[in-house]
Parts: structure tokens; C-alpha cells; sequence
DNA sequence: TAGTCCCGCCACTTA
DNA sequence: TAAGTGGCGGGACTA
């Protein structure tokens, strides 16, 4: 330890005005060793000013200290960067009018514009601007790069401060921890590599895909107005399965590796954090991270009620590792605009490309039996150093154990829903539901292939990242042709690598509009709503739902409670159908949850009710177009179901909320060419799944979708990279029996439309959609892909052929559909519920010929805004 | 009021 | 055992 009078002498230094008073008597106290310590501050604290609690700002008075704010700020400036300076004149401006001797006097009478200034002056950010500007990008190997902490507390003040910014700059290597009080300066030399090794450990751990997630369940929060629900939804979504058991260690360098012997606590460092910050803004894209997103995944959602709570404690961590990267340049400020108001994030303005690091599967993780909290450091340590100690060989990184917590936080959480009396999923059956789906669409892939030879390839995997949604091939009842049912990932465990999904996000129900206001719980429209949003997985739905004193007439129940009330449930759609005519057109749906259990397949009822449902419904066009117009006004993206193969059922549909059902071109062109159906499409033997194209990507808008629903808004072509992925969703794929299909098709807003070669025109108005079944409508956003949206809408009274037409349903972002502010109706989250508002489902069809659609998804526009604007 | 983040207590680690 | 670290959260400050 060295310069003892200099440090105490900085000691009283140590802040400006409001800080002297209380530093300032503790200077004769102090050991000189002690100056930079934080103990000996408490101590001396305690016994002037009372124990822990944090100095009332600007109450201390008769600053004794004889260093000057102005002097202080000199000295610190003339280590800083000129833009630093510049930014420190402007931020000191009073002060550097005054002369350091007038100090006191200037304090008292500039108190408040000094409290300002002090903060600013000491934020983390500043602190971190002043120690970069000691050091070059690139450190000159031949000099001396060491670090004396001591040396860097005395010239910026606060030395717990330094150590925040140490630990962040540790996170990306631009320093080493060399020894007790010493770090070696690497700046930026490491930078590229290690964000490279950074991004491929973020896109390991699918950060990507969680924050999708947890931007689509933060939506769903968001419309979630009943706050009861709010707690028990909340799960954090990890990977699953040998995924979610994942946890990153500190991710280390060759070279850099960290000191064990120095700082056992390293795995337990904002270090790890800032790390993962960082990892989040290379795999998202758009390069968005907003603060609320980045806590969930970073910091985790601990136990239940308290989650929120540990959020914004532990959230101070993240602003102070922002502030840290800002100082880097490597992200700024932005704050992205929702309905609720804006929002808090940050953008990646770092560097962009970064050089080829490799990391092998076989080496880049820690065997999961290591993942244990007590894990000896050599252990990791040995994982680090295998995995960099040799160049050219296999890099890799380790993981925190302190994720592990995270991980089985999520696993109890999981539990309590699905053992929660009110869950769906037990109501339901003891299976995940999204298991059922799974089987569903397993055996309708089975069936598929028997019947067409298709290709289980043709089903395409949409990645969480870009979509949570997985399309599931159902083969028609006719068996002529094959649709594509999108499903939340979580429903269908895609992988044996996959967890279950929380139910929250999971597809399943199918909502019943009850228009004429007899829904069960006998509440009006608008006050159904709720009670549609009860269909996602919360406890309250259920309870909502048993609680209807009408319950026989509710279909889901009907159909819950008995499977095979298939028909029953045809005919109660049936009626409601005639309900609804009798209704006016103002009407809002008032969706009602019909699970797509399992139940459902195997009943032989599936028939019936499909031609109940063939009998029921002419339409509600004229109804319709209005509902839709006010969608649109509302800011809702149509979306349009297009039959894919001539047919005519006159059935009313009933259009699964937020639905939509890509098919996949493969499939579009057997289907046409065993139906003769005219149109040459394109082979594409690129996959067809730019579903995420939607109207609103092409607007001009440079604002960043930042919601989870933001598809690949801005590279529609990236999504056909995505089919492998599709296929492998493929094998997983389960298939009930024709009529089940059927009915479920219908239910699902499947309906086909009528004439052959008659595909929906999906203008760009969903009013059109069931009325005008037109050849390729020209809105394009998705054209040429064989793809059909399906509105996330209730019923929607579509003409099904009677030889069942494929369609594709592809789930729509319900969250993202603007409140419909006309209506005053809430939407409903996208998984949780039918979309209420917009009673038709749109369908995009495929072009009768070159299998062009159009697809609409409907999202919610975040205009993203840079702090300085 | 929500968002920020300064401040420093105090537990833990290291020498 | 003193000194070094850094997790953590109260509460002040800002917009």
C-alpha cells in the first residue's frame, strides 16, 4: 500500500460537498490503509452519523474538507479523455467559475446545483469514463500494464466504485485481476474475441429464445389486467431439459483466466452478469435488451411472490453494469415505447463483427453432474482451462452455478402450476396439455405421411428466437391435403432435450365467441373478457371457469368434462351461431376456453361434430368486415387464413386466438399437384415460413420491434433458415383420428373455404377474408410462401368445403394487437386466449398459384428512442 | 411515480 | 487478524 498521505488526503476528497461532512471528520480517524476500505468509512460512519443508513445528501454542513470540489474535478480532469473533460465542464460549469478557496462558501450557496453535479459526478459511468481514459484501447505489450488499485481509488475517489468497474471490464477481458490490488490492462485487444465467444455462449444457452419468451409473457402481462394472475404466471422460461440445466460460469480467455487464488468469489460476480448482459444483446436482433427482459433472464425470478422484488433489488446490478458499457461505448441508453409507456433498454452500438471462435458441443460445457452451487473451483477451473488453454483446440467456456438456483426456481414453479388445483393442465388431464397437442399433431404427421408421402420435412420448426410457435402438420379428414397448426413450442416438446413450457405460453385452448352475452358466466361482452383471458393457464381461469353458473352450455366445459360431447359441443356452437346473427354487429366475442385435450381425439363424436359444424353458420361477413375494420382502425395487422385446397363446408369456425397456420411450400405444391389445382409454385425447396412477415414489417419505420412477437420482422428471409429446425419438429408429431382432426380443424378457424382454387383473397383488409375468396391477394408480406394466418379471432364463420381444404393456421402474437381502444375490449394474451376483438379469422392464402401469400401478423409497433433524443 | 443508481454496510476471502 | 473484495439493498435523486 502506498502514497498513505495522498489517500487520505483523497479520502476527504472523496466526494463533493455533501460527502465532506460526514468524510471529512473521519480523516484524522482513519489509517491510512483503511482510507480506500469501505469498513473503515462504516466505522467512522457509525460512530459520527449512526449505524447504516445511507447519509442524508446535502444535510451534512461545515465541510472541513480542505479539497475543493473544484480542485478535485481539476485533478480527475486532467486524466480524462477531452471528450470527458468536455463533458465534465458542462456538467461543472458553476463549478469551474469558482475558485477552489471559495469552495465552502460556493457550496453552501450553490447547494442544490452541486447535489446534481456530485451525483452525476461520481455515477458509475463518469468514474468508468475517468479510468479508461488512463489506459490506451490497445496496451502497448511492451510497456507496464498493471493496474495498482490503490492507485486508481486515489485519483477517482471511490474505490468500491472500482471495483464495479473492474468487474465488468474483467467480464470482457479488457482486465485481469493479476494479484490482490493489481489488474493487468488488456482494453480492447481481447474485446472482439471475447464478444465473439460471448455471443456463441448467449446463442448456446438460447438466450435468444428466452427473451422471446419472456417478452411474449411480459406482453401477455401486459394485457392481463386481472393482477391476480399476474404472480402465479410468472415462471422463468429457461431451456429445457439438459438446456435448462445449464449454467455459465465466468467465461474466460486463454491467458485471462482468472486468479482462483485471488477471488473465490468470482463465480458468484457481477462479472457472470455482465456477462450475460452482454451475451443478451449479441444474440437478440434487434440488438435491443430493455432492462426488465434483461432481469428476468439475468438476474432470474426467485421464488414466486418475492420475484418481482428481487427484481428491481438486483436490478441496480444491471444499471450499474450498463453504465459500465455505455462508459465502453458498447451499448447506449434507449427507451422502446409500448402502450404502457416507454420502457427502459439498452442497444448494442458495439462492434458488430466479430472474429470465428469455435466451440465444440463436446467441450464447450461442464458435464451437467458438475453443475452443483458447491462445485469446486477446480473443477470449473479445469472446465475453463480445457476449454481455452489451447488455441487452436477447443474453446469453451463454463458455467455459473448460480443459475442453477434460477434453474430450479423454474422447476418449482413449473410444479406449483401444474399441481395447482386450478390448473388447466391438471383440470384437464395429468399431462401437459402441450403433450396432448403433441400428440395430436404427432399422430396427424403420421397420418400425413401414410396419406400424402409428405415429407416430414415440409414442416418447418420456427425457432423460439424468432417465434414461439410450432407448426404441427394435421392431415386433412378427407385426407387430401395437410395444414399446419402453429404451436407455442412449450406445447409440444419438440425435442427430448425440451422442457415443458410453462402453460402460460402454451396453445391450449380454442375460444368460443359467446355473443350474445350468455356466456356462462353471464357477464356482458366487454366483461368477458377476463374471463377469455382466463384461458391461458392461470389459476383464475379455471376458477372463473368452474364458477360459471352456466356452465353446461359453456362448450369447454361441456367438452371438458366429457369427451365425448363432441356433439353436444357442435351443437351448442350451432346455437350460438344463430345467437349471434340475432346479435348486433357491435358485439364483442366473448371468447370461452375449449381445450384441444386429448380427450378430443379418439372421440368419435369428432365426426358428428363436424358436420354439425357444416351445417351451422352462413356468416357473420357482413359482421365481420366491420369487426375487422375495427381492428384495423385499432391498429391490428389482419390476418387471413386462406384455404389451400378448394372444399366448402359451411361451418362456422371458431378461431383459436392467435393462430396461425403456415404451410409449408413443400406441402402446398404436393397438395396442388395431386389436386391439379393449377397454380405452380414455387418449389421452393426453400422452406416457406417467413411468417414473421407482416405488414407492419414493411414499414418504414425504423423503430425496433422489441416485443417478443417482433418475427424477424426485419429479415423475413433469415426465416427459411429456419426450416431445418422445422423438421426436426417434425418427428414429434402425433395424429388423431380424421373426424377429431376435422372437428378440431374447424375449431381451430380451419375452415376451409370454399371453391377450389378459391383461396381466401386476403386483401390487406381482413373483410374481405371469408367474403371474396380471391387468387393471391397482394399484400404481400408473405406471398410465396405457403403459409395461412389465421386472425387470432373467435369464431369465425368460414365456408368449409366439405372435403376439408388444408389450411395452415398460423399462430398469431395476440399481445401485440393493439388494445382495441375503439371497443374498449382488452385483448388477450396470445396464448392465453382467442382474440375476442377481431371475430374473423383472416386467412392468407396461398396463391392458387405460386403459392404466394399473404400473411398479417398483427403487432404492436415499439418505437425505440435513443436516451439523448 | 417509476426509473436510476449512489452509497456504504458487512460478509466473505485473502495474505 | 487486517486488509481486500464485492454482494446487496436502503434510499436519495431524477425525469
Amino acid at each position: 500500500m502506498s502514497g498513505t498521505a495522498l489517500e487520505s488526503q483523497n479520502l476527504s476528497q472523496k466526494s463533493h460537498s455533501k460527502d465532506d461532512s460526514f468524510v471529512a471528520p473521519l480523516v484524522p480517524v482513519k489509517t491510512p490503509k483503511k482510507v480506500f476500505g469501505t469498513c473503515a468509512v462504516s466505522v467512522e460512519k457509525q460512530l459520527t452519523m449512526g449505524p447504516l443508513t445511507t447519509p442524508k445528501k446535502g444535510r451534512e454542513v461545515g465541510s472541513v474538507d480542505p479539497w475543493t470540489p473544484t480542485s478535485n474535478l481539476k485533478m480527475l480532469i486532467s486524466a480524462a479523455s477531452p471528450d470527458i473533460r468536455n463533458r465534465e465542464k458542462e456538467l461543472c460549469m458553476d463549478n469551474d467559475g469558482r475558485d477552489g478557496l471559495d469552495s465552502i462558501q460556493d457550496t453552501e450557496n450553490g447547494e442544490e446545483s452541486e447535489k446534481m453535479i456530485s451525483r452525476k459526478e461520481k455515477s458509475l459511468g463518469l468514474l468508468c469514463h475517468k479510468f479508461l481514459a488512463r489506459y490506451p484501447d490497445y496496451p502497448n505489450p511492451t510497456l507496464n500494464n498493471d493496474i495498482c488499485l490503490d492507485d486508481v481509488a486515489t485519483e477517482l475517489v471511490e474505490r468500491r466504485r472500482i471495483y464495479d468497474i473492474m468487474n465488468v471490464l474483467e467480464s470482457l477481458h479488457m482486465v485481469s485481476r493479476s494479484a490482490k490490488n493489481r489488474y493487468t490492462w488488456h482494453g480492447r485487444s481481447k474485446l472482439a474475441q471475447t464478444l465473439a465467444i460471448l455471443k456463441q455462449v448467449g446463442e448456446e444457452h438460447r438466450y435468444g429464445q428466452q427473451m422471446q419468451q419472456i417478452r411474449q409473457r411480459l406482453l401477455d402481462r401486459e394485457f392481463d389486467f386481472d393482477g391476480e394472475e399476474k404472480e402465479n404466471e410468472e415462471v422463468v422460461e429457461l431451456e429445457s431439459g439438459e438446456q435448462g440445466q445449464k449454467e455459465l460460469f465466468f467465461v474466460e480467455l486463454p491467458g485471462v483466466e482468472f486468479k482462483a487464488s485471488v477471488n473465490s468469489r468470482k463465480d458468484k460476480s457481477l462479472r457472470v452478469m455482465s456477462q450475460k448482459f452482454v451475451m443478451l444483446f449479441l444474440v437478440s436482433n434487434p440488438r435491443v435488451v430493455s432492462l426488465d427482459v434483461a432481469a428476468k433472464i439475468l438476474i432470474g425470478e426467485d421464488q414466486g411472490a418475492d420475484q418481482d422484488k428481487n427484481k428491481f433489488k438486483k436490478v441496480r446490478r444491471l444499471y450499474d453494469i450498463a453504465n459500465v458499457l455505455r462508459s465502453l461505448k458498447l451499448i447506449e441508453k434507449v427507451h422502446v415505447t409500448e402502450e404502457r409507456g416507454r420502457k427502459p433498454a439498452f442497444e448494442w452500438v458495439g462492434l458488430e463483427e466479430f472474429p470465428q471462435v469455435k466451440l465444440e458441443k463436446s467441450t464447450s460445457e461442464c458435464p451437467p453432474k458438475k453443475k452443483s452451487v458447491l462445485q469446486s473451483r477446480a473443477t470449473v477451473d479445469n472446465c475453463a482451462k480445457n476449454l481455452f488453454s489451447t488455441p487452436g483446440a477447443k474453446r469453451s467456456f463454463t458455467r455459473h452455478p448460480s443459475l442453477i438456483k434460477l434453474a430450479k426456481s423454474i422447476q418449482e414453479d413449473r410444479r406449483k402450476i401444474n399441481s395447482a388445483p386450478s390448473s388447466p393442465m391438471k383440470d384437464s388431464s395429468n399431462t401437459d396439455f402441450p403433450n396432448k397437442m403433441a400428440q395430436l399433431a404427432a399422430i396427424c404427421k403420421i397420418k400425413l405421411d401414410q396419406e400424402s408421402a409428405q415429407p416430414a420435412g415440409s414442416i418447418a420448426y420456427i425457432p423460439a428466437q424468432c417465434s414461439p410457435l410450432i407448426p404441427v402438420l394435421l392431415p386433412q379428414q378427407r385426407g387430401n391435403g395437410s395444414y399446419a397448426v402453429y404451436l407455442h413450442p412449450s406445447s409440444l416438446r419438440p425435442n427430448p432435450l425440451a422442457k415443458p413450457q410453462p402453460t402460460s405460453l402454451a396453445v391450449r385452448s380454442m375460444t368460443f365467441e359467446d355473443k350474445t352475452g350468455q356466456s356462462p358466466t353471464g357477464q356482458s361482452v366487454a366483461k368477458s373478457q377476463p374471463v377469455s383471458k382466463a384461458t391461458d393457464d392461470s389459476p383464475l381461469k379455471l376458477k372463473r371457469l368452474r364458477s360459471d353458473s352456466a356452465a353446461e352450455s359453456s362448450p369447454s366445459k361441456a367438452k371438458r368434462t366429457d369427451p365425448d360431447t363432441s356433439p353436444k359441443l357442435c351443437e351448442i356452437l350451432q346455437a350460438r351461431l344463430k345467437a349471434r346473427r340475432g346479435n348486433q354487429l357491435s358485439s364483442r366475442p366473448s371468447p370461452r376456453a375449449l381445450h384441444l385435450d386429448p380427450e378430443f381425439v379418439n372421440t368419435p363424436g369428432g365426426a358428428v361434430a363436424n358436420q354439425t359444424l357444416e351445417q351451422s353458420l352462413e356468416t357473420f361477413l357482413d359482421k365481420e368486415e366491420k369487426m375487422v375494420n375495427s381492428d384495423s382502425e385499432a391498429g391490428l395487422t389482419p390476418v387471413r387464413a386462406i384455404p389451400i385446397t378448394p372444399g366448402h363446408l359451411h361451418t362456422e369456425t371458431l378461431v383459436p386466438a392467435g393462430y396461425l397456420i403456415p404451410i409449408s411450400q413443400q406441402s402446398l405444391i404436393s397438395y396442388k399437384e395431386t389436386q391439379g389445382s393449377g397454380g405452380e409454385s414455387n418449389k421452393a425447396s426453400t422452406p416457406t415460413y417467413s411468417i414473421y412477415q407482416t405488414p407492419t414489417a414493411s414499414r418504414p419505420a425504423p423503430a425496433l420491434e422489441i416485443t417478443p412477437t417482433s418475427l424477424r420482422r426485419h429479415r423475413p428471409a433469415a426465416a427459411a433458415a429456419d426450416s431445418p429446425c422445422i423438421a426436426q419438429q417434425a418427428h414429434h408429431l402425433h395424429s388423431p383420428s380424421p373426424a377429431i382432426l376435422n372437428f378440431t380443424l374447424q375449431n381451430l378457424g380451419l375452415i376451409s373455404g370454399s371453391s377450389p382454387g378459391n383461396a381466401f383473397a386476403a386483401p390487406q383488409t381482413p373483410e374481405r377474408a371469408n367474403t371474396l375468396p380471391s387468387p393471391l391477394p397482394g399484400p404481400l408480406a408473405l406471398q410465396q410462401r405457403g403459409m395461412v394466418f389465421i386472425k387470432p379471432i373467435s369464431p369465425v364463420p368460414v365456408q368449409q368445403s366439405v372435403s376439408a381444404q388444408p389450411l395452415a393456421l398460423i399462430s398469431v402474437q395476440q399481445p401485440l394487437m393493439t388494445t382495441p381502444k375503439g371497443t374498449g375490449l382488452p385483448q388477450h394474451s396470445f396464448f392465453h386466449t382467442p382474440v375476442p376483438l377481431s371475430p374473423l379469422a383472416t386467412v392468407v392464402t396461398t396463391s392458387g398459384h405460386q403459392g404466394t401469400k399473404t400473411v398479417y401478423i398483427p403487432q404492436r409497433k415499439l418505437d425505440v428512442t435513443t436516451e439523448d433524443s
